[in-house]
Formats: structure tokens, C-alpha cells, sequence
DNA sequence: TGATTCTACGTTATCGTTAACTCAAAAGCG
DNA sequence: CGCTTTTGAGTTAACGATAACGTAGAATCA
């Protein structure tokens, strides 16, 4: 049985369909009988307006595309949820896509949001070197960015302070008095390890020190079990870890535990993102914690603005906020 | 700019919008030199076909909704990138939902997937209750479960053996010289929590025991803590404790850590999923682990068929496997 | 009472795409 | 050379919803 549309309603009530739409919208245009009548053999019919069909009259599809690198990187799903509570809200909904592999994937993806006439699309970390992703945005009604900026008339953005959390990272390890700090920083050609380090570096200039080390590694686990491993055993001196995330600083406490290095004793760790699992891990993970799904929800609100044609704001910063648990 | 569309390329072209669709979707109808031309001035106007008019056309979407219970949960986004992995492949995209809340959301969102007129729909952990269920799915052109069944032509689905999962659980701990069981349940409302109460009766039985204690509880870390308190201050004795996930049990294990119980020493704990965290708390996890990722794929595989009118399976199990860590 | 405004609808046309049909010219064939 | 087939197109109509406009009859007003 496929479903019921507006002129089937139409025939059951004996009335045209444009009077079946315009009652069904809540637009008049019916006596109070005739409106009821009709309400009833919608319900009846279980009548569902066809999405597409006032998609392509209106332009309007009613779905915003999001774009993740890794749903299963904890990060994500809570940014997902708050985007996913503001949108519903206001009557959209979310097609979910992850990139995971190349940045040829992201350009893919472009094409079928662009097919789909999303309504705009919030993008987290993005990849895409600087001119495709304006070229890739340009296409959309309506995009915000997570983790990256663009001018604002291409895009909206809300960021994280990944140098003033960085900076505390820092200070906090100095503070507890560590003084020989490495640094495991996450993808080399990610902005967001760009931007930690140029916080260290400043700090580490106030100071009058450096980092013994600094690491690159993929942004999970494994990647900062690997880094810290090689960090560790060619600077064994080193008393404390900064950590690019929290999935990093996990890797790392891995590593610790193999080579018989005592956390926090001989090394403080510290993580960043404030994911669920950094409380799990012994010792508890200090970190630098980031609310995502604020995040979320901040993006889906300028990016309804943005639909709206509104520019109220077009960057927003979000400061991490230390949290220190028993690793430093 | 708005996008181009096909009579746009048509006037440029000189032919008719109906030969640039035929070009552009590879149904020849033109020319070499006409063919050439058009695909040239399609991609400098950087065309891209309007899903949402397709769609109505065809009465295909090229959407599939899927729907879990809460993406913060790591148990799903493995399954969501498994289902998104084979859909992409077909040329489909997903449209995701969370639930979160209440079964009424439940409702809510068939309503909304419906007018979006997706194709199919993957459901995870359905829990609204049979009737309404049976209801909602008849309203799609194909559905799959994963977690919970219903008769064939409803919708197919994918289940996973907690009997069998949770008998190799309690065996394990029984093996291990484990004799004082406590469980912990999970929802009590949730046919996962049912099922492996079964399997583990079954071999209760065998075995000529029961267990010291049940509890039930959300499942998550903290319902986890709160339980496994609850049943260890009133059932001290106990050495072994089976949860009804991963999460539960990482909840356990904070409440020995508080109680100064041992584990593996004075408790055996296993979990159930399989999820990453398992591997990153100390001990680490005995689980049962459960196949995340393949469970997506292998559902959207059955949601394709079921797209395509084959009805080769109707229910797929996927067996838990035994991981024994350092918790058991 | 005649003019005007409302009420309660109906008609038409359109969004972008494409299936089904049509048709003229070119190519192939005996 | 006349006939059929193929090639390279164009035309029409439809998918379902709805904006814009039209209209007959009832109600209101001067």
C-alpha cells in the first residue's frame, strides 16, 4: 500500500486538493466541518506530506548536512546530539556523514549534499585545504564550520581556543613543577595541532624554556601509545606529557604502563577534549575539557541563522576549561 | 547563485533539457561532440542533479534512515559506520536519528522519516512495544531491526546471541573457580537484559546453582557503579560479577575501586560488547565481544535486498565471542 | 438596493527530472 | 533504388505540493 496523498484525501472529502493542503497547514481557507472532515481522512489515510515533493516546490529540503571525520572518535557524537537538539527544534533534520578516509571522500560528500539541496551544512574539522573547502562551501546556502574559519560571508565558525588550552596544559604541568615537558601533537597537518603549539610556544617563551620533544601521531590510541613510546625512550628525562586529546594521553598512559614509567610520579600527562572515557583510565586523566554538546547546539543555531539569512555572529570561541584529575 | 539545472545546460548546449539528461546519466541519446559539450558545460556550471526532484520523479530517495537509542553510546557509531560503509557504496546516504528520550520520540521520528520518504530504515534497539512497532515499520518500504525481531515480512533483522554470550560468561567465571555470581542487568524493560538472563539460567541449571544476586540498571557507567554498590554492600561474598555491558562493568569497577575490592583477586568482572573502552580501563575488560561494525554492513545488506524485493534472509544472529583480559 | 467585502472553495501553473513516445534524417540492406 | 533500422534528437506528461489567482454565493454596508 503506498501512501496516501493529497488528492487521494481530496477525492474521500469531495473537495479539491488545494483546499486538503491548505487545512492540513493550518492555513483556513475551509469551513469548520469541512476542515474537521478532512483532518479525519488524513488521519485515517495516515496522510504524510511528501517531503520531496514540497522540497522541490520550495526549495527548501528541511535536512542539514554534518560532517564528521570519525563518528567513532568519541569527540563527535556529543556535538552530533547537540546539533541534532536544536535542529529538531526548528523542524530539520540531520543527514550524518563521516569522512574517515581521504580528503577526496570530503569532496564526494560535497556532491551529494549539494544533490540533496540540504539547507546547509556544519562541518567539523575539516580537511580540505583552504581554496576547495571556500569552493566546496560556496555551493550551500548556509555552512558553519567547527574547528576551522573561513571569511564570513562563506561560512560561520565555532571554534575551540586550542592555544589558550594549550597554554593552561602547560602552565598547569609548570606549576606542579615539571619542568622537562614533551609533547605528543596529534596530526602535523591538522590546524588544531598548529594552533596547541603556538599556545605552548608562547608560554614556553614567558617561561624561558622549550619542549624536550614534540611528537606527531594520528589523532586515537594507538597513534599516542606509538608517539609517546618513541618520545619517551629517546628523552627519557622527560617529567610531563601534553597531550594533542584525550585518546592520545590514553595511548600514552598505555605506553607508561609497558615501559614501567609511574603517572603521575615520574610523568604527568595531560590530555585535551574532555571525552567520557579520560575519567575511566587509571589514574583519571587531567584534561582540558571542551563542551561539546554546546558546540553542537551553537553551530546549529548560527547555522540556522544563517538559513535565515541573519548574520548576528559569525565566530564563536569556546574556551577549554581545565579539569585536573589524578594523572599530573 | 543558485544552482544550475538541466535546462540551464540545455540552453547553453543548444539541445533539450530531455538530451542533457540522457547525456549525464549515461543513457546515450546524442552525438559525441553533443555529449562532449554538454558534460563540459555541466561541470563549468558545476551542475548537480536536484535529489529532491528525482526523488519525487522516481519515488526513490536515496536515503535510509537509521535510528539508535543515543550516538553517545560507543556501541552504535561502530554500527552507523558499518551501515554507512555499504550504503555509500549503493548510493545511498543516511539520515540519523537519535532517540534519546522517550518512546513518544520514537513515534515522532517514524512521522518525519516517512515524509522524508526514505527508502528504509535501520532500527536500533527499537523499544517501543510490539503493536506500535509492527505499526510503524509497515509504513516503510523495507525495514531492518538490529536487536529485536518481528515477523519476516515486517522488516528483517539482525540479532545478537546474549543467551549464548552470557552462558560463555558465566562458564568463564565458573571455570575460573568463580562459585558466588552476582548480575548485573541492566534495563529492566530491555529484551537484551532478558535474553541474557536466560542464557545465563540455562546454565545455572546445568550447573546446579543460581545466582547469589540480580540488579537491574541504565546502561551506563554510572547505572553500572550504582548497582554493582548496591549488590556488593548487601552480597559481600560474591567473586564473580556478569554486566550487562561494558559500560556497566567499567561502573563496577569504579564501585571496587571505592570499596577496596580486588579485582580479578577478590571479583571477577566481564562486561559485554566489546566496546574500545574495554581494552583502555584497568584490568582491562573480559567482554564478550560483539562484531559492531560487521553488524552494520550485514544490516544494510539485508535493508538493500529487502529494497530490491529479495527476501533471501529474514534474521541474521551474530554470536558474541569471549575475550578473557585481566578483570577475570 | 446596489456595491463591496468575505468566505469557501476551485483552477492553473510550477518546482526539476525523466519515462514514453514521436520524428526526421542517415545508414544499412537486398 | 525502395525499404527497414538506427541515430540523434525533441515533445509531452507526470511525480506531489502549493502559490497565485479566480469565482460563486453569502454577508455586510452605505
Amino acid at each position: 500500500m503506498s501512501k496516501a496523498k493529497l488528492s487521494d484525501i481530496a477525492r474521500a472529502a469531495g473537495v479539491s486538493p488545494m483546499t486538503v493542503s491548505r487545512v492540513l497547514n493550518g492555513r483556513g481557507g475551509a469551513g469548520p466541518e469541512t476542515s474537521e472532515r478532512i483532518k479525519q481522512i488524513a488521519h485515517e489515510l495516515r496522510y504524510r506530506p511528501n517531503a520531496l515533493a514540497r522540497g522541490l516546490k520550495s526549495d527548501k529540503s528541511g535536512i542539514v548536512g554534518v560532517i564528521v571525520p570519525d563518528i567513532a572518535n568519541p569527540f563527535f557524537p556529543e556535538i552530533i546530539r547537540g546539533i541534532e537538539n536544536v535542529a529538531l527544534q526548528h523542524g530539520y533534520n540531520l543527514l550524518l556523514c563521516n569522512v574517515v578516509e581521504s580528503p577526496d571522500r570530503e569532496i564526494d560528500l560535497m556532491r551529494i549534499l549539494e544533490s540533496q539541496r540540504v539547507d546547509g551544512v556544519i562541518w567539523c574539522s575539516a580537511r580540505l585545504s583552504e581554496k576547495p573547502l571556500v569552493k566546496a562551501l560556496q555551493s550551500f546556502k548556509a555552512a558553519v564550520l567547527v574547528n576551522r574559519t573561513v571569511e564570513p560571508q562563506i561560512a560561520g565558525s565555532i571554534m575551540i581556543d586550542y592555544r589558550s588550552g594549550a597554554a593552561d596544559a602547560l602552565k598547569h604541568l609548570w606549576n606542579l613543577g615539571r619542568r622537562r615537558i614533551g609533547v605528543i601533537a596529534g596530526p602535523a597537518a591538522s590546524r588544531g595541532s598548529m594552533e596547541r603549539l603556538e599556545g605552548l610556544r608562547t608560554v614556553f617563551a614567558d617561561l624561558g624554556a622549550e619542549a624536550v620533544a614534540t611528537v606527531y601521531c594520528t589523532p586515537d590510541v594507538n597513534g599516542g601509545a606509538l608517539a609517546s613510546r618513541e618520545l619517551l625512550e629517546a628523552h627519557g628525562q622527560v617529567d610531563g606529557l601534553i597531550c594533542y586529546n584525550d585518546l592520545n594521553a590514553v595511548g600514552a598512559l598505555q605506553t607508561c604502563e609497558a615501559l614501567g614509567i609511574r603517572v603521575p610520579d615520574d610523568l604527568g600527562i595531560i590530555g585535551f577534549d574532555g571525552i567520557p572515557l579520560a575519567e575511566f583510565v587509571r589514574p583519571k586523566l587531567s584534561t582540558l575539557h571542551v563542551d561539546k554538546y554546546s558546540i553542537g547546539q551553537l553551530g546549529m543555531r548560527m547555522l540556522l541563522e544563517r538559513i535565515e539569512g541573519k548574520f548576528v555572529q559569525h565566530s564563536i570561541v569556546v574556551r577549554p576549561q581545565l579539569i585536573a584529575r589524578n594523572s599530573t
